[in-house]
DNA sequence: CTAGCCGATGTAAGTGATTACATCTTTCGG
DNA sequence: CCGAAAGATGTAATCACTTACATCGGCTAG
């Protein structure tokens, strides 16, 4: 079943069928609806490698990700596979599982099915798999990370404003002793985050001390860890923090974890805020307070520009542009008010 | 860069290069030797339509799933996906979003790409779509749902035993006025697990009263209000459940929410128990006990499948096979014993 | 009346692989 | 020493489309 049983049976050309399929040329209407009886009468569906084959483009945007089991991706995935849809394209989603060599296969699968250009977030990323796209005049696009280039596009999350929000709400709160969970640092994205707390730690005179900054790893198991050692460490002189601040949502849900392990009521006597506002966060005991990255606006950043950068000049990749995407706060449960000084200062281990 | 560029670089015709690629023959080593390097030097990739075009094998299966944001569907793609990249496949992943005419684009879209199988787990499938597939002699395995027939393979989840296995649990720890939150009676598996709880609640001689079962949806803020409605259903004569079963891991967590919200302590007041083992479900507070089904298992068995139904006579597709995989149980935090009757008589409302 | 244009459609040459079949060497038993 | 079988490689048809170019029949303007 082929293009040419259609046109056989409509009694025109292949070159009619392919037409009147892709409406690329004007097509009569009487020749249009036979046609498209035909191809209805015999159930056919023009095949997809051959059509990619033929004309060079193949409808096809990669989407290359760490991992599909962090709850942060699914939203994107579903986002980005929306909009693709919505515009007569299809999406091939790949996961590096954090794995370079993974990132090197996901990257020749890409490259084999001549995407029409590729969305990449994730960790890790090899400047030489990225001279392949280039090279054969893929256009990219950056979630969160790199500079635009030619073809390259880069899509930033307003990292510093979103850590920025989270703070002011807890200083309103009246919080001052606030401890932060960071991500893994050799993440920029984990350092971003990072360092902005810092800048407004100092910046606003709030309690510093060694004891308040554990590193985690993203992950709840991270969190627990890093909360216990902040807990622990807190001793007379060095009081317990009042509030705090996570790398991420899941950081925060295994902070929480260690709190009631260790006895403690959340907001009562520890506020805890997350970021990325993942699903789960929503559902959490108490619900988490987070700052909300807006996956539907990444997708849509991403897609816009890898179709512009196809739009234009088909001889050159125009330069990449940059997009921008801003966090919002989400205030839910698991953050309140100070206690006043004297309750919290018996409290010990 | 195609293959004919490195036929020349190598001083070789494009079928000895295409034999050295696949492996379909014998090459002597000089010139395998020789062909590897003009492969390496320009940096040549095969293209994947052409090859789908020339050998009618795709080298893709698809994976038709409901939503890809329900917890329960990652792992599963993350397990098809790595055992298709360990057998040199690919995977081609697609949401229906429980909306039919999604379903009919997915499965167009799998049709138009030559796929090689296309395992399916969804809880709507319409019977004509599926006609599509085996007039093609593609391969079907379906997750969950369906009956093997020419082509057609299904892997069926032992819901039952798990149920089972999950009562039992309770009813050792002393339950004898166990709820139960149902999902949405129109997907076959839920009505599976509802089946064998009434059976087991029968056969065991537990309470039974129509304020013990409510219809949740499968989501959180469905077992959140089921819940809700149990708890106060519950009257003297009615006295409120020990334990609660829930359909899912989702509504377990809805339903922990809203033990919560009444002031009751998990386990101490109510056990509750879930079922699919989301990764979530060991980060609720408490941690949730559950029924895990195995995904990675469900990914093998579907992968397994389809391969079977290719490697057989290529004229005609083998008769499917039915595939089992068993469910376990997975104790943490959310259940324990009984409280002695007399303490918990006095709680109401 | 006719040159020229336009709209509709056909012809056929690609697109980049795979693979059946052909060809050319070796090798080896008889 | 010959013929056949086996091994290595080349030739070219094929896969199902797209699309540049050709064609053809009005239609219009000069």
């Amino acid at each position: 079943m082929n293009i040419k049983a259609v046109a056989k049976l409509a009694g025109v050309s292949t070159a009619t069928v392919s037409r009147t399929i892709n409406g690329t040329a004007k097509i009569s209407p009487k020749t249009e609806e036979r046609v498209r009886r035909a191809i209805k009468s015999l159930n056919f569906y023009p095949d997809t490698n051959a059509r990619a084959l033929g004309s060079g483009r193949s409808s096809l945007y990669g989407l290359i990700i760490s991992d599909i089991t962090n709850p942060f991706y699914p939203e994107l995935i579903k986002a980005f596979e929306d909009i693709a849809i919505a515009h007569n394209q299809e999406i091939l989603v790949a996961n590096t599982n954090y794995d370079p060599d993974r990132m090197k296969i996901c990257v020749t699968r890409m490259l084999q099915r001549k995407v029409d250009g590729v969305a990449i977030m994730t960790s890790e990323m090899d400047e030489a798999l990225i001279k392949d796209f280039s090279r054969r005049n893929i256009p990219l696009a950056f979630l969160d990370a790199g500079t635009p280039g030619p073809g390259v596009s880069s899509v930033h999350i307003n990292y510093a404003a979103g850590i920025e929000a989270a703070m002011r709400h807890l200083i309103g709160l009246g919080h001052q002793r606030i401890a932060f969970i960071a991500g893994p640092l050799r993440l920029a994205s984990a350092r971003a985050r990072f360092r902005t707390f810092k800048k407004i730690q100092a910046r606003e005179h709030l309690a510093i001390h060694p004891g308040l900054i554990e590193v985690g790893n993203h992950r709840v198991d991270g969190g627990r860890d890093a909360m216990l050692r902040i807990l622990d460490s807190a001793t007379g002189s060095d009081a317990m923090p009042t509030a705090v601040l996570c790398s991420n949502d899941l950081t925060a849900i295994g902070a929480m974890g260690a709190i009631h392990e260790r006895k403690l009521a959340i907001p009562r006597d520890i506020s805890v805020m997350g970021f990325d506002n993942i699903q789960l966060s929503a559902y959490t005991m108490p619900s988490l307070s987070t700052v909300s990255v807006p996956r539907a606006e990444l997708a849509k950043a991403a897609f816009r520009a890898l179709l512009h950068a196809q739009e234009r000049g088909l001889a050159k990749l125009p330069e990449g542009q940059k997009y921008s995407v801003d966090t919002t706060l989400v205030l839910r449960n698991s953050t309140g008010p100070v206690r006043e000084p004297k309750t919290s200062a018996a409290r010990k281990k």
